[in-house]
DNA sequence: CATGCTTTGTGATAAAAAGCACTCACGCAA
DNA sequence: TTGCGTGAGTGCTTTTTATCACAAAGCATG
C-alpha cells in the first residue's frame, strides 16, 4: 500500500489507530458466533447492531486493511473472520508464561477461555519457595530465576503477571529482560516498560470505581 | 456551576467525558500510594510521570470538577484524594451480588482487592441446583429466583456476572429487571442493556487478541 | 439485459480528545 | 517587602476519532 501521510511523505505506511486494533477482536468474536449459527453473509449494519456501534465505523475500521465486502450484499462471514484472524495474528498459537501462582494465578491458569483461542500457558513461575516445585493444573511451578531460559526454550511470547502489587514491577522488569514484548498484567499498577513492550492491564476495581460515579 | 455550552444554552450542565471519569480512579490510586510514602504535595508533572500521561491532561481532567491545586506548589495529596473519592462516590461502601459460582465466580469472590476499596460482595447466586445451598468463601449460594428480593433487602447496587456466555444475557436481563444499574461482566459478550444501565466487561482474551497484532 | 434495491468503500465533515503555551497565583528567600 | 521561581488553570490549537452521505458495485427479478 502506498499512501501519503500528512507530512507529504510518500511510502510512509499509515499506522492503524490502536482503537481500531482493539475493536478487531470484537468483530472476530461476533463473526465466529454468527457463522456458528449457520449464517454465510453479514452486513455492517447487522454487525453494528450486535456490537452497539455504527455501521460506518465498522466499514471504516475494515477499510484500513482492505476491501472485504461486496456492495449490495455484505461480508462473507467465514472469509472476513479468516482475514481478521490473519491480520491480528490469530491464525497461529501463542505461548505464554504466568508469574505468580497464588490464588489469582491459579484462577488464571484454570480459566478455560485462553486455550480455545490459541493462547497456551506453558510455564508457571513464582518467587515463593514454598510454591515452587508444586504441580498446579498440570503445570510444574518453577523458580523465577529460570524465566529467561524457559522463555527461550519454550518460545514464550506472552507474560502474564499475577503477583501482588509490591512485586509486580520487579517481575515485569524480569520479563522484559528475558525478551518478552507482550504482557498481560493483573496487578493494580501502571507499570514502567520500554516503548517497544506492550502491557495490557486487567483491573476490575478500576472498572467498579468509575461506575460508581454514575450511581449517585 | 453555570456554563454556556456550544449551543449557546445557559445552565446546561456540561457533561464530563467518560474518558475523564475512567482516569479518575487512576489518580486516586496514585495519590493513595504517594500519601502512604509520606508525601504531602504532588504536582501534575509528578502525577503524569507516574501514570505516563502529560501534566496538561491531568490538570484539564481535574479542572472539570474544580480548582484543587495551588499555583507554584501543586496539589495537597490527601485533600485531592479525598475530593476525587467524593466525586467518584468512593467515600462510601457499595454492595454487590455475584451471579455464577463456578470456577470463575469462586475466584472473583475470593479476590482480596474488592473489600479494601469498599466493594462488598454480600450475596451469591447460581442457576445450578447442585451449587445452590453450598457455602463458598462465607457466602451461602442462593437460587437466582431470589435475586430481586435479596437485591432489595441487602441494598445491592452492583451485579457481577460470572456465568458461562450462554446464560450471560439472560442473567443480565434478570439483574436489570431487579433494578440493578451497574454490572461488572466477566462473560465474553457485548450484552444488550437499557441506556440507563452501565456494563463494564472484563475480558482478558480480547486484550491478548489485540496484543498479538503488534507481535508479528 | 435493464431496472431497482441494497450495502460497500471512502472523501469530506463534525465531534471529541489531547496538548500547547501563557497568565497569574502562591511560596520562599533575602 | 520585593523579587524570583514554580506550577496551576485555561483559552486556543492540533490531533485523533467518529460520523455523514454519496457514488459505484453487486445481486435479484422479470
Amino acid at each position: 500500500m502506498t499512501v501519503m501521510n500528512n507530512n507529504g511523505n510518500l511510502n510512509a505506511e499509515l499506522a492503524v489507530p490502536q482503537v481500531v486494533i482493539r475493536r478487531l477482536p470484537l468483530y472476530v468474536r461476533i463473526l465466529t458466533q454468527f457463522s456458528n449459527r449457520g449464517n454465510q453473509v453479514i452486513s455492517s449494519e447487522q454487525l453494528g447492531l450486535l456490537l452497539h456501534m455504527t455501521p460506518a465505523q465498522i466499514r471504516k475500521d475494515l477499510s484500513y486493511f482492505g476491501r472485504f465486502g461486496k456492495q449490495g450484499r455484505g461480508y462473507d462471514v467465514t472469509i472476513l473472520e479468516q482475514k481478521l484472524r490473519t491480520i491480528l495474528g490469530l491464525d497461529r498459537a501463542w505461548n505464554a508464561a504466568i508469574i505468580g501462582m497464588g490464588r489469582l494465578g491459579r484462577a488464571v491458569v484454570s480459566y478455560p477461555g485462553f486455550a480455545p483461542e490459541g493462547f497456551n500457558i506453558l510455564a508457571a513461575f513464582d518467587t515463593n519457595e514454598d510454591i515452587v516445585g508444586q504441580n498446579i493444573s498440570g503445570l510444574q511451578v518453577r523458580s523465577i530465576s529460570q524465566l529467561a531460559t524457559i522463555v527461550k526454550k519454550l518460545d514464550i511470547k506472552i507474560g502474564i503477571v499475577s503477583v501482588p502489587i509490591e512485586h509486580a514491577q520487579e517481575v515485569i522488569d524480569t520479563l522484559v529482560k528475558s525478551g518478552i514484548k507482550s504482557i498481560l498484567n493483573y496487578a493494580p499498577l501502571s507499570p514502567e516498560v520500554p516503548v517497544n513492550v506492550n502491557v495490557n492491564s486487567i483491573d476490575p476495581v478500576l472498572s467498579l470505581q468509575s461506575m460508581t460515579y454514575y450511581m449517585k
